[in-house]
DNA sequence: TTGGGTGCAAATTCTTTGCAATCTC
DNA sequence: GAGATTGCAAAGAATTTGCACCCAA
């Protein structure tokens, strides 16, 4: 048996900070929801996070999910998605290396990759147009080959 | 003088194949918003679509304008994007060199730029996942060099 | 003529806001 | 205690839908 300090614990000391430094109040919604996050392996939306929220009887408000999302945001510990659809979709993103999605036009399954030359694009970007880059988001859509949609 | 085809004309003709293969009706509707919309040089919203054409006499409604924006989604005389905000943004897609942006996160500037590596990544992704990937979206975010944001 | 298309307004969906009550600091 | 934060419900913004009327085929 060993002491560790997991993924969550991690996160919950970069959020606090947060907290600390922005001069926000430590509540606990914020970091019940942190944690919900984190123990979420998958991207969610804030609908789903609210009913598991509630199905695990801690109730928040969805005006408190959304605004804490927002903290978690500004201190990088979850990403925000808009896959197409009308609703924003997050992850966690801590000790999460980094990564894009392909998304299966098909049945919206959600694939995950990585690539070193997007750093390098990056990299050419910034040099080209004087830039600092903060983040990108990157979206390939595709369905298994010979399983394309045969629309007319 | 030349007899020339212009892009509208092309993307005229595309429209109006698509139509008459789906079966769908060729209303004055349609074609004008194709028209406006190739006029347009920018990206927009429907709602400065629907602007603009009223104060050029144009009455449609919204309700006509997302209608056709699916159809020349489907076949590909525009692109849709989501830059981050909750409305959807588009643009002409036709004759006009694939491309990407990045987004000033200061002032909401879209800078289009191309890099033909993102190919190669999208080649290497069909094999590895044997998918066939129809398109994609990307964005870089970021500001000047030597304007960031001073955040805490 | 006839079913697809249009406009309008109402309905939905997702997100934000206003405000009284509550809880950190 | 003071002021930030919460929950709730109402407001907003973007998009979709229902339906009577209209028009392209």
């Amino acid at each position: 048996m060993v002491t560790s300090t997991t993924i969550l614990d991690r996160a919950h000391e970069i959020f606090d900070a947060h907290l600390g430094v922005n001069k926000l109040r430590r509540t606990p919604e914020r970091f019940a929801i942190l944690k919900e996050v984190y123990e979420c392996d998958d991207h969610f939306d804030i609908e789903s996070l609210y009913t598991s929220m509630k199905e695990k009887k801690y109730r928040v408000s969805r005006a408190t999910l959304y605004n804490t999302m927002e903290l978690l945001l500004d201190c990088e510990l979850v990403r925000k998605h808009r896959f197409g659809e009308q609703q924003a979709h997050y992850e966690k993103s801590l000790h999460h290396k980094q990564h894009d999605h392909i998304i299966r036009t098909d049945t919206g399954e959600v694939i995950e990759f990585c690539d070193p030359r997007i750093q390098n694009i990056k990299a050419t970007l910034e040099d080209i147009f004087d830039l600092e880059i903060s983040h990108h988001s990157l979206y390939f859509y595709g369905t298994p080959r010979g399983k394309q949609k045969e629309k007319v």
